[in-house]
DNA sequence: CATGAATGAGCCTTCATTCAT
DNA sequence: TATGAATGAAGGCTCATTCAT
């Protein structure tokens, strides 16, 4: 189908959508969204024939520049626990900068409304970044285990940290560095 | 004196909104949870005053089972790992045998309708365990860090790992088993 | 520009609460209110956002249709007691040919649901209705005393004929006349 | 069909049905008046087989103890002006110090749940004052006028007079004798 | 008789979606 | 394409009434 007129609307409702999901849940109207966005009502349903394929969008769409921010300067010859850090630095660091967005995504993730097809092209974004982790296995630092396991212990464990930082966020770097150290203890060959 | 308040209903209420929540998530309707329950909509505010406090009620009390599930068989006088361990195990066990009240549970804890006082409620049923374990920070085994911390660390992992076990039942024993090497190393002092 | 709001619509609505409020007082249900207007629940609310505010709103079109009425042809120049028998007159014939808009008009003046500015708006249309009567005091005809009150006498005995009226319509005529005597001696120096 | 066993019950169920109508009309709930009365929900249905019922009985009750007031010390042999004072002055002071009653039986006589057959045995209760009054016609001091409507004016004025002195209480004994001189007026001859 | 749990119709309001303009 | 009025199916909750205890 033809790309609607304007980008601009498209990105509107998005971002519209990303403060009142990080705000309301899935459960945020409509309404809501497309006038926070500057459109009508009914303007959201021509970007987006449901509300659902708006949810699933966004979750792609966050996904995606959140995998984006990831692999940026991502030091590629350095040794695997530089790597690791930097991923985990870089994690906590968009989640420190997109609360909403961080939010947003959460919601998305534990909600019933995000197809299996959304969950695996969101998963699919990562491969190539789990590729150049797995090259990591070969040196023996890391302990053997598959690579999306590995992966899901990254993310549950930013996760838990962001959610801990944006609740006391003085402690944001005091948190950053427990997780880091828990991180390296859960992924390093002892 | 009149009927009295019948346990098994109240019960059945409860029972019905765990597998409604687990499904549905907060928005579960009092309707569907009523006739799953076998009673009329209007039962379910005789034994509940408003949703929010049936969510919360449930809140607690899938709380308090989980609580008085990994208490059992404690091994207060084992080594700080066996303890830790027996701990991992009855989480993971739990979960695996209440897929729908571990659902239940994580949805009701993300949700925003849970008061402030059910959450402390919620958190003071685990001071007695935390205690037992806290006493593992004098030997030196463990990392030092804040109890809830740690806390978080163990909960979210075993999410993490009774998600993947919940996709793929086949291989909850190796991912029981991952997530415990990833937790071990997370915790100890290296 | 999408379809206008139709003051067709409104005035139906207005309309069927009209008759809803009249027969069964503020507790007249939405449903029945939109279905007499011949449009779906919902459309109730796009034009009132509330219950509430749609009695409100009834309340004061029809305080102000029923103003409009007994200003028409008033005869300013008229000797006061000329003035008070033509606005008894008006009071009446509006009361006898619109039974329900009265009817209405008088559960709304009694519910709770009016809100002081309501009110206050009410009052206000009948001002410049009142100033004119009041140059009747200086010339010694009437009774010395609060415009509000002397108000207040025309009001409820008005509310009574029209309530024995429509008990007993043969009779209109008579009780106006009587209704008429009654409120000059009521309302004049003996 | 048999007495109930307690009249203090009934009558506890009565005051209480007073208040809650008096300050919330006719929408004032069982659950609400039982409790009040010190009784559970269901005793309400032993003496009331109806809401309705209730409220049509309360009906009677208020205005049969709003007759049995007036009629005390009623000059019979006084002059017709004196025995219209006497009258207005009881009513009044009836009004005055039981204002819960006379807002209840307000609510009630504007309600559409007093059946035809309640509001006749209600006015029949006044038939006798009413004769007694009767005997005024003949002196010729009175205006000519159905009994029914003098007592329809008598009535409507109180209410209006009780009402604005129930808004503005300190202004009561203005109140009340402006309406005096208003009702004296309506219904003295010229 | 007294009690209060049980019921389900009904209430007001919200909301995703459709469609006339 | 963009708009927002129109829709009617839910949703949570209340309430008069019934009935088991």
């Amino acid at each position: 189908m033809a790309r609607p007129l304007s980008e601009e609307k498209r990105n509107a409702l998005l971002a519209a959508a990303t403060d009142a999901v990080a705000s309301s849940g899935v459960a945020a109207s409509t309404l809501k969204i497309a006038k926070d966005a500057g459109v009508a009502e009914g303007t959201l349903f021509v970007y987006f024939p449901t509300k659902d394929e708006l949810l699933n969008q966004l979750y792609l769409d966050l996904k995606s520049e959140f995998r984006g921010f990831l692999a940026a300067d991502y030091p590629a010859d350095a040794g695997i626990e530089e790597q690791m850090q930097h991923l985990w630095n870089r994690i906590i660091d968009w989640g420190t900068s997109n609360p909403d967005k961080r939010k947003a995504l959460r919601q998305l993730s534990v909600s019933e409304k995000i197809t299996e097809a959304s969950q695996k092209a969101g998963h699919a974004m990562f491969d190539d970044l789990q590729a150049m982790v797995e090259k990591g296995f070969k040196t023996g630092i890391l302990r053997e285990q598959p690579i999306f396991f590995l992966g899901g212990v990254v993310q549950t464990l930013a996760d838990m940290v962001l959610e801990m930082a944006s609740r006391d966020p003085a402690k944001t770097g005091q948190y950053k560095q427990l997780g880091w150290e828990a991180l390296w203890g859960a992924l390093a060959r002892p």
